[in-house]
DNA sequence: TAATGGTGTAAATTTAAAAATTACAGGAGG
DNA sequence: CCTCCTGTAATTTTTAAATTTACACCATTA
């Protein structure tokens, strides 16, 4: 499996409620219209969001608003909630090598060794990344957006 | 989709050929023997590894030999050799948002900057462990394996 | 207090991607 | 010329992701 499409349209929805959060209800119906995606899947990632504590939603009467500093909101942070063992789904091992071979007996290890490294590297670039930058992009590329049309 | 298992299968495969190519005739049979892969999906890795120059294969008479030397096979080079934009492939974003909305319209410029650092990063990670490490790793292994059983 | 418009979640279905299987043409070497 | 191998296309199976359907439950308000 891959970092899989639930994550950006995580960031999708965080952007979509750090902007509107505060003046219109954004419901999950909203956010399915927005991303393109399922209301379903989209109270699945806000349910996620929340219980790591990004978010809060109004129970009953409805609404998504940021918990949490723009800073403190990692692009690790976000996978993570939305599937906590994500990094190490990332790199598929094969899973049946032979057992009677030293080097099938052994490969599992090697592997883990150095997929290991390389996850962490990955978990570093992926913290380095805040939903403060995320927002300032898009603030860039929609400024961009009224000079052209 | 993620780092497919193709890849652990490959350096599987290139381990085996270090090791054996020189004294055994390593064929594709025998290798998905030892990595519990079908031997089509082996013939279809070694094929690719081929194209990239990182080993020959005798064609009619079989058996597969490394052409490079090792610190030159890194991890980024044998799954760019099997999968030529997996990079890419491994961050997915969601295809349908609605351009009707400003977040919508620009959230793919915007997780497009940062996914892309997050790629460079990746690479840089994946182009530092090489051949040579995965295989000292290997001999390190093989030895405690002696030594317990 | 009942209607409305939300959330939360489970279960079933659909869709799409990866891997295995089947099949077969063709080369090298004894 | 027979055997063992490669190369590759086409099909089928398997597995994972995403959507859909369904429904219980909550808050607000008319």
């Amino acid at each position: 499996m891959h970092i899989s499409t639930k994550c950006s349209v995580a960031i999708h929805c965080l952007i979509f409620i750090y902007e509107y959060g505060e003046k219109k209800k954004v419901t999950s119906e909203l956010l399915s219209l927005s991303t393109g995606s399922n209301s379903v899947t989209i109270r699945n990632i806000l349910s996620s969001l929340k219980k790591d504590g990004i978010i809060s939603v109004k129970f009953g009467t409805g609404g998504a608003t940021l918990n949490c500093p723009l800073e403190e909101i990692t692009i690790h942070r976000i996978c993570k909630a939305i599937e906590p063992d994500f990094v190490s789904k990332l790199f598929g091992i094969h899973s049946l090598p032979s057992p009677l071979c030293p080097i099938g007996k052994n490969i599992h290890n090697v592997l883990n060794r150095s997929y290991q490294k390389i996850q962490n590297d990955l978990c570093d670039s992926l913290k380095s990344i805040t939903l403060k930058d995320l927002i300032s992009d898009y603030h860039y590329f929609r400024i961009g957006d009224y000079k052209y049309y």
